[in-house]
DNA sequence: ATTCAAATTTAGTCACAACGAAATTTGATT
DNA sequence: AATCAAATTTCGTTGTGACTAAATTTGAAT
């Protein structure tokens, strides 16, 4: 059998929401959610990915990558985390519009058009969200975050990881001057998922709820 | 309907042997063979482009592009060598693999990813094979050419463009310094498809028959 | 005018990846 | 233990683009 688009697009799907999720197995409906698509549809497809071998699947309860699904989820990974650092880097294109772009690119893109622009950038550690690129034989290091929803009044830190999920926010903290690399220092926090007030370079941000949620930090 | 990559790639090929073949009507058989599938597959898609208003079709006769055809061909060819020039000129790929490469890409180019290579690049007129780049507004500029073949000794003139077909000649002409824009004389020239002996830059090189006659000249 | 080979089209099939509707399983609530 | 809603799977269908095998049409040679 072929490795499609579809079937990389799941099985990063898939590695996405067991990252998030401790390491369960992951359920037919958040995988359908997550993709955009009907239960019946992703369920359809966990029956192939398991015919593949590329995830162990218990019925009713859930599929889990193997070494083989996760080998291919982190080529697709470096992929897309690649060409947006490329994209952004090289192209000037701004990074609330990267993620779209390298979803498609990332399914036709050459390894000899990987190792060029991995060459060109310099062997980048990171992509333009903070997220960090699996290496070339397939390593994501891991580098473990807080959001900084959780941080207290006082707190330094540095942010350095945003999803790239949602182009609002990007665009949001892009007109602010915020990126991650950034440090800060959380000057008031609000309770009950009351908004964040951090200063980054000189400025007070208000960081509301979910945007706070988004950011992750390291202190 | 939507424009799939299948249809974009057959606008382009019934373009270019339109171009060909003296503005005639293309046939199923030429088109099937150009793009390696079945005359039954063939038939089919021009059943389907006619549906879809981008070719005229007469049964058992062949297709011609419409208007809305071309536009779509024009562009997609748009796409592809401005592609081959970024790949080639941006990251070094050499000129014998920018064609795959542009093959895969050229479909999932973005308009946006579209303007930023083209002013990256200054807006080039030309692929690295010498093949024009249709205008932002699908021009395509009329360069007539005729083959190195049909020169006599004594004539002089200057390579401009050929087939991005064959990476088994780009790699000869490569390896032998030979690129378009450079200028040549014909030392010699032998009848019945005999190889031609002409001088680039000071050396003179044999080129076979079927070398010369895919490279194109003007005098 | 027949004949015939090549070109073209049709008919039937397949793989892929989606869908809605219906059936089944699960796990929590009574 | 029975009930029930949510999650999951199965079933039947669709659209795309390929295939082989079998018509059909064409145009050239007889
Ligand atoms: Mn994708
Ligand atoms: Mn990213
Ligand atoms: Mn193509
Ligand atoms: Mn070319």
């Amino acid at each position: 059998m072929q490795i499609s688009p579809a079937v990389e697009d799941y099985t990063k799907a898939i590695y996405a929401l067991q990252e998030r999720g401790d390491g369960c197995a992951v359920t037919t409906n958040a995988l359908a959610e997550r993709l955009g698509v009907t239960p019946a549809s992703a369920s359809a497809m966990v029956k192939k990915l398991a015919g593949m071998g590329l995830v162990s699947h218990v019925r009713y309860r859930g599929v889990q990558l193997t070494a083989k699904g996760s080998a291919i989820a982190l080529e697709v990974i470096r992929h897309h985390r690649l060409l947006e650092a490329y994209l952004s880097e090289s192209l000037g294109v701004p990074w609330d519009r990267v993620h779209d772009e390298a979803e498609v690119l990332e399914h036709v893109l050459s390894e000899e058009l990987e190792e060029l622009i991995a060459d060109k950038l310099g062997n980048p550690t990171h992509d333009p969200h903070g997220d960090p690129i699996p290496t070339r034989d397939g390593l994501m290091p891991d580098e473990p975050t807080v959001s900084l929803q959780t941080l207290a009044t006082g707190d330094c830190g540095r942010f350095v990881r945003i999803s790239d999920a949602d182009p609002e926010m990007l665009r949001y903290l892009a007109a602010r001057g915020i990126a991650p690399g950034d440090g800060f220092e959380v000057i008031d926090k609000q309770p009950f998922d009351g908004p964040v007030f951090a200063r980054f370079a000189g400025e007070v941000h208000v960081l509301g709820g979910t945007l706070a949620r988004a950011m992750r930090v390291e202190l």
